[in-house]
DNA sequence: TATGAATGAGACTTCATTCAT
DNA sequence: GATGAATGAAGTCTCATTCAT
């Protein structure tokens, strides 16, 4: 098989071994994928492998920034700052849930803390890369709702959304792992039961806001 | 120093390997820990390692029937048939979190599936009593909060409180990461910062029966 | 093939590794031999390997360590304190060639400086006895050379001696690697050579004795 | 900055090799310097590092050519056909130790066969010119002493011509080696030390020059 | 000629697992 | 049951060398 043209190439390969790699961890976890899997999957050989990227981490890293950036860019598409709060809130509800559906891996990004050794983000782009745009992520959250919250102080709307925010993984966590199980025991479908599982969410909301800005409807 | 008596020093060894498993398991992940690492670190010959344990898994998943127990042990203690609703679910939310603080590895069995292999639980006692004190976690829950229903469909209380379930962990997962993140941008303790957290979830709940069972108050 | 018995098992493979091993270094240069190529030639599996040597560098030393002693012995069966000081330089001489057909790759260990680093001889056992082990040497030359300059200081004769020990180092090596061309130039055999070599070498020391001490004859 | 024009590239290129060789051999040993860490610490690339030499053999061969020419050069600027004997054989020895100094990886060259498979020589022209110049030195040895010893036989010559040759190369293989040990042991510094030693093989080359040719004095 | 990328082979090392004692 | 030694398989990584451009 020709060798592709110059440029194209580095970065053909750095997509197929993505791509195969997320294949992989998914199916047998990232402990029990090897570099030889991979290079063995990809038909691309060792040395060229670790040309590419140095160690299984390198990789892991890469795929965690392609999800945050993916995560961050449905989260602008999905939202509009002169929306209702309600579409914007359920927006970003589906939103996360295409987001674990897309990266599985990633999704628990959302909670984690990015290791942060000072050293660790100086010397690793990529991981500063996905600390900086996990930190836009916040910002558009705080930017959607923070409008809607004028009475409450900076510190007590951030306090807001990162509950919602862990609250919403948690609750898309136990649906998506347990689909079946609650398809048996309540008859209701996945979606069915994240929708009103997010609508209490966002009564919740609602009704933090009412309590501190009075009974002036909120939109 | 005296050999022990048979029956004895296999439990010794078992505890000994948990133990010194568990701490491995957190120090370098699961999935860095050998039993090469077990072995050296419980200064058990390997040979009789694999006589307690066949493998990692194996180990693995006796830490987390461990856990299950300890996490029932614990709702048990703490929930009261009779208590306000209030404070069960309060109960409920600090026993979750004392449990990943005793258990961090296996905070995630709560809202994971075990793997259910049909065959996996018929040959494997472990898995299978896993399994089940998880379903007796379920049916306590169920017992706790279902009471408090009285109108609505098994059904629909199966879905409210896995719900819960989700969310509180979502939030404590994301408290526990963050909460020097948390602490740094509120100005808040991480069990302060829970303990508001919890108390809107435990609106929600309210709000979501009151909307169900009219005004009638909830105790 | 049935296994050895405990005790014996171990030792047999560390010898059987230590006579591959200089093989292997002799005939293709310690850089080009693997610890692959010893695993292969020996029939021990790689592991095992590692279980006995934990690499190529601790094979090696071994050797050395095992050369320095070899050394060490010939030098004290074939001297005798109360012996004629010509035969005792004439035994030091062959000595030193035998030496260097016993162990060609160790040769020059006798002009070099183990590696000396503080930390090195501290952790490593090995390098610890190859240096004491030398020392020995070292006093055992002085013991026997250093009775016959009553006159000299320590120091000279130490001066002396050093000196003796590199130009026999130098003749046996230029002598012994370019034996076909010594031959084939001047007709002689190796060994004739030597011997007029060593001779002329003995008569240096004789003089800078005889300089020292008067005419009194020596013997 | 401009590309160099071919031919002087070529050299450039060349030169640069050799030079990091050197140093990265010294530093790392021959064994354990890659074409890669060449070609890194070169900044050239290793596809044109191939172009210029084949392989690490070639480079460390032309090391070695170098450092023979060197070695010829020394020789003939530091000897003089009319130069008293002592003056010329004082001078070779501080020669020895200058190329040892400069080429302390090919100062064992002196004692060693240039490998002399008779294809080798045949197909590799620096092998061969190495070779060569070895016999330019051996004959330009032969020519400032062999005329003093007007009654021995070209092969007797030869003899201990090559005899002080390997007595050189020891003793300073030896004093430059355990500079340190000799002077703590000594009181003497390293060439303090070797003059001496240097001193005494002079001697021993009289004393065996005076046994054949009578008292008649040298010089 | 110079280059970046590719490659097969193989080095070193560790692991899970199994024996003989 | 406990142990030290053994093992085959696999993992991570590097090297010398060769292409297409």
């Amino acid at each position: 098989m020709a060798r592709k043209k110059e440029p194209e190439r580095a970065e053909f390969n750095r997509t197929r071994i993505l791509e195969t790699a997320k294949k992989l961890f998914l199916q047998n976890g990232v402990g029990q994928t090897s570099m030889e899997d991979i290079a063995r999957e990809t038909h691309i050989c060792k040395a060229t492998l670790y040309a590419c990227y140095s160690n299984r981490d390198a990789i892991r890293d890469d795929i965690s920034l392609e999800a945050m950036r993916y995560l961050y860019q449905i989260l602008t598409e999905s939202t509009h700052a002169g929306a209702a709060i309600r579409d914007n809130f359920m927006a970003v509800c589906w939103a996360l849930l295409r987001f674990k559906e897309k990266y599985p891996l990633s999704f628990q990004l959302i909670v984690e803390n990015i290791r942060v050794d000072d050293a660790a983000l100086d010397e690793n782009a990529t991981l500063r890369e996905i600390y900086e745009t996990g930190e836009n992520v916040n910002a558009l959250l705080l930017e959607i709702f923070g409008a809607v919250y004028p009475n409450q102080s900076r510190e007590e709307v951030i306090g807001t959304v990162f509950g919602l925010w862990g609250s919403i993984y948690g609750l898309i966590s136990i649906t998506d792992n347990k689909a079946a199980y609650i398809q048996k025991a309540t008859g209701k479908s996945r979606d069915e039961f994240l929708q009103n599982g997010f609508g209490r969410l966002y009564r919740q909301m609602e009704s933090s806001m009412a309590g501190l800005i009075g009974k002036r409807g909120l939109q």
